[in-house]
DNA sequence: TGCAACCGAATGAACGTTCGATTGATGAAT
DNA sequence: ATTCATCAATCGAACGTTCATTCGGTTGCA
């Protein structure tokens, strides 16, 4: 393809566009270097131009989601929302975004669940996508005793597994999915989360 | 090494033993059937013998693993249980299952979020380990009335999935885990799941 | 004697990565 | 205004490795 149809700002777009779609499909090791080059019409030789490896571009892959996803889920919330409200949102924002962009859940499920995760944890910090925020913010809700008084990292796996989880049995199940299934599961974890000494 | 030290059940265990334990070291795809046979004692051609291919021998291990979990779940019940003894109890048997079986754990997750599970799920038709007895379970508490009257795959999708993702923070975080953790969590799930117009 | 279980070196395909050659933009020198 | 040097960007054939799988031969029970 001629050179300068693209840029290098497209061209790295284009590979990461190319290699999700092809991972959500064939999945991390179905996945060569030699199909990412052919479906983004990038040649191999300057994809290791601008990655050292496949590894590191899987990584930077991560990270550009990561913030997609970070981007998203916070957006909208406006000042007058209670924090029922913001909790509401967030939520729903989370799942939107996993449902807009399957290819982007598949990446993730399979990023989070590779050795691949494990071996880089450190360095990744920020575990299952912006969960610090969304620690941040459910740990706003216990001090202000709003939610139960328990460990943060308890209902940050409840707010977060129960989306993953939606998203998950919508993708591969035949749950088909509507606004109202949306705020029943909201609801439940709202009615877990809640503190009803001080509550409603 | 000396045939006659392992029968043939023995050397499909030992086969299956290795294979979940290189799985979860190296993942999915760095381990190869070589380094089974290494790590298992059986020559590679004996494995051919018994599996037709690397797929089917991953296939038939999710299988075994599954069962395993079912056994696992549902027992230790007893018949002077209420509901909610029965709903604690088989969640509280969810996570120690996986915490006892960290390599399971890793295997499934990697399973489940593979093109693998995706191009077999007509196939394998019970989804995340033993959902279809939590299915029925679940589907139970709904028409006695004791959960809220919504979709029976919401009450799994949260059921399951906080316990799926604090196995996960349990094992990828610093999430050290406390029997006071887990009844809190479990807590959580029911204060979400009930029915408060009829119950408690 | 026959047959299933067993073995592992050999095979061929697929993959990540390299590297020498080519292109095009930039700006200094003329 | 034109030339030229430089260097980053680009390319893809070729390399070496690794892997799943095969297959011809061996073992030992019935």
């Amino acid at each position: 393809m001629n050179v300068r149809l693209m840029n290098s700002n497209e061209k790295i777009a284009a590979v990461f566009a190319s290699t999700l779609k092809l991972i959500q499909t064939n999945g991390f090791h179905g996945t060569p270097m030699s199909k990412i080059a052919q479906e983004s019409d990038v040649a191999i030789g300057t994809i290791y131009h601008y990655f050292p490896s496949k590894d590191d571009l899987i990584f930077a892959l991560f990270k550009h989601c990561r913030a997609l996803l970070n981007d998203y889920i916070f957006d909208g919330i406006k000042d007058d929302f209670s924090y029922k409200d913001s909790f509401f949102h967030v939520w729903r924002n989370f799942v939107k975004f996993y449902l807009e962009n399957g290819h982007v859940f598949s990446f993730f499920e399979q990023f989070f669940s590779s050795p691949y995760y494990e071996k880089n944890k450190a360095e990744i910090q920020e575990p299952v996508g912006g969960q610090n925020k969304v620690v941040d913010f459910l740990q706003e809700g216990i001090d202000r005793k709003i939610l139960k008084q328990v460990n943060v990292h308890l209902l940050v796996a409840s707010y977060i597994g129960v989306a993953l989880s939606t998203v998950h049995s919508i993708k591969f199940k035949d749950l088909s999915f509507s606004e109202r299934n949306m705020e029943e599961l909201i609801g439940i974890i709202w009615d877990g989360a809640i503190n009803r000494e001080k509550n409603n």
